[in-house]
DNA sequence: CTGTTAGCGCTTTCAG
DNA sequence: CTGAAAGCGCTAACAG
């Protein structure tokens, strides 16, 4: 490919300074109509593009962010990073994805990076990094925003996921509909959703004055597959389980394959209850009684927060809970 | 946030010049053992990170490519990211992703704004752009890769799935279980992988020495919703259809909630074929005969078919041919 | 309305 | 082994 055409070339062709071609590539106003025709023509004809990293370099801005999400492949994390792209390009910002593949180290890698490419911002989805790290790396940034995870760090926004909530309601759905026995299948102990869901599993079980049987509580990676091996064993284990809370559908997915080779049917046997809603939910069978959350919202929603926070500074918004509401399909009617 | 660390900081706290820096920075080897290790340590107790446009506006390249899909929804391009992104994570790069939603507008501004960026490199699958605009535009990088799509420009790779197999697979699978009206719902006619697989169904008709009726086939875009519509509709017009094949899973689940939705149970009245064997193919009801293509290994091979060509230039791979297997479930067995 | 002068933070010469 | 000078492509600040 041939060398760039600079701004300097269109200066030089349109017989102008290099000041009224950054003028009119900026769109500024102190240029006579006159000018910037012919400016504009010349830059059209030589398919002139500014250089966003000369420019960068001397605004300390790059019109860039970051989006950190763990596992792309799960629908959840597509949707977020399809609101957030979504209302980044129309505020005219690129954004660089990562994936950290749930490893601590890339995505501490992933930061650093993202660092030494002057972002303006970044998203980080469900960091599985220490608080420590967790702070130092973002302190960095001009701003963040932290979906599904807390920390205490100015400049930095927040958005959660009702997550307890949402433990409860698929925990009291399932109490609701006379279950007692009923295990959960848990995500990383590290990540807060888990946490969270987790707690709210056991605040509807107290509430309801049931035990809590710490054999009914097991962890795993929230993909399909490690969600299918932790209900195998669950349910080997525990055969007096009647229903299954699972930190995502991606877990509840593996669940239902689970299920259909023990030769446990759901809902008779086994109610299974997923979490996220992803579009495939409700094609599964039986379909997926799962918790909602709209991925393109939060993805959107948090979006919004860090173009708030990078254009108003301290003022913006800070924190944010999203609701979640349960949908009732025929896996726990 | 404070103002960012500089080179000089490091050079001044350190006492030495800034090439001394830049050069430990960099691990050239001209430089002591000793001066070394007191530069490191300066760097590391200042926090000092380099800045990648500072650098890219010296060097002409800044370790970052782009990635254009037209639907991260869908599970086969939020594959093919996570493929490509991983490749190139291992090779530091970093990507910037774009989603053009199908809309060729967006696409065409997403790729000047990643030209603007500077990126060394872009991936553009399933390209929705008319040749004129996609060779203008694509040799405006330092070299590109094309997934499902062809053009001609040199420093182009291209890498295409054997889409045309795929279709006649499909097609002759149904045939082969005795299906002789066979309906398609094809993809949005611009798109050359719709074109290839429905060439590939004409193909296999024709082989079998059967007419090929205009009616029974159907464009729609490539989500669920508009597969759904298109079934239902298709299959109200030509009752007479044993079977469809869709253009991908997206459309063939819609298929599947269409024929629900009529009464037409699937594969005793309709059999459905869909294409990519997405996750979620198997755990459908019934589960879905599909062509399988890995969206993992497309994204790395293109992935890696683009970091050849940044790195050797011209003697790289230019095309490469993704071939295609039919897996069979009990969507049509 | 237009141009000149600096300099963003770094690497590439070229000299010691 | 180390440093000084120049400049990547652009914009900010000030002059005219």
């Amino acid at each position: 490919m041939a060398t760039r055409v600079t701004m300097t070339d269109i200066a030089r062709a349109a017989g102008v300074s290099l000041m009224t071609v950054s003028r009119v590539v900026n769109n500024k106003d102190d240029v006579s109509k006159g000018t910037r025709l012919r400016v504009q023509e010349v830059i059209d004809s030589l398919g002139y593009r500014p250089s966003g990293i000369a420019r960068g370099l001397v605004t300390q801005h790059t019109s860039t962010l970051g989006l950190v999400v763990p596992d792309i492949d799960n629908p959840f994390f597509s949707g977020v990073v399809r609101g957030a792209e979504n209302t980044a390009y129309a505020e005219g910002y690129s954004v660089f994805l990562g994936n950290t593949n749930e490893d601590p180290e890339r995505e501490l890698a992933l930061l650093r990076s993202l660092d030494e490419k002057l972002v303006d911002g970044a998203i980080l989805c469900s960091s599985r990094l220490d608080d420590e790290s967790l702070v130092r790396e973002i302190s960095r940034f001009p701003t963040a925003v932290l979906i599904s995870r807390q920390v205490h760090n100015d400049g930095t926004g927040v958005l959660v996921i009702d997550d307890e909530a949402g433990g409860r309601l698929a925990t009291e759905h399932l109490l609701g509909s006379g279950h007692c026995r009923i295990g959960i299948i848990s995500g990383p102990p590290i990540s807060f959703s888990s946490q969270h869901r987790l707690a709210g599993y056991r605040a509807a079980l107290q509430a309801a004055g049931l035990p809590i049987n710490p054999a009914w509580v097991r962890h795993c990676k929230p993909v399909v597959e490690n969600g299918y091996q932790a209900a195998v064993e669950l349910l080997r284990d525990c055969p007096e389980l009647t229903a299954l809370v699972c930190h995502n559908d991606m877990v509840a997915f593996g669940a239902l394959q689970a299920c259909a080779e023990l030769g446990r049917s759901v809902p008779q046997d086994v109610a299974v209850v997923g979490y996220d809603d992803v579009p495939m939910a409700a094609l599964v069978s039986p379909p997926l009684t799962t918790i909602k959350v709209s991925p393109h919202a939060i993805g959107s929603q948090a979006m919004r927060m860090l173009l708030e926070r990078i254009h108003e500074g301290g003022s913006a918004h800070a924190r944010f809970v999203m609701p979640v509401e349960i949908v009732i399909r025929e896996s726990a009617p």
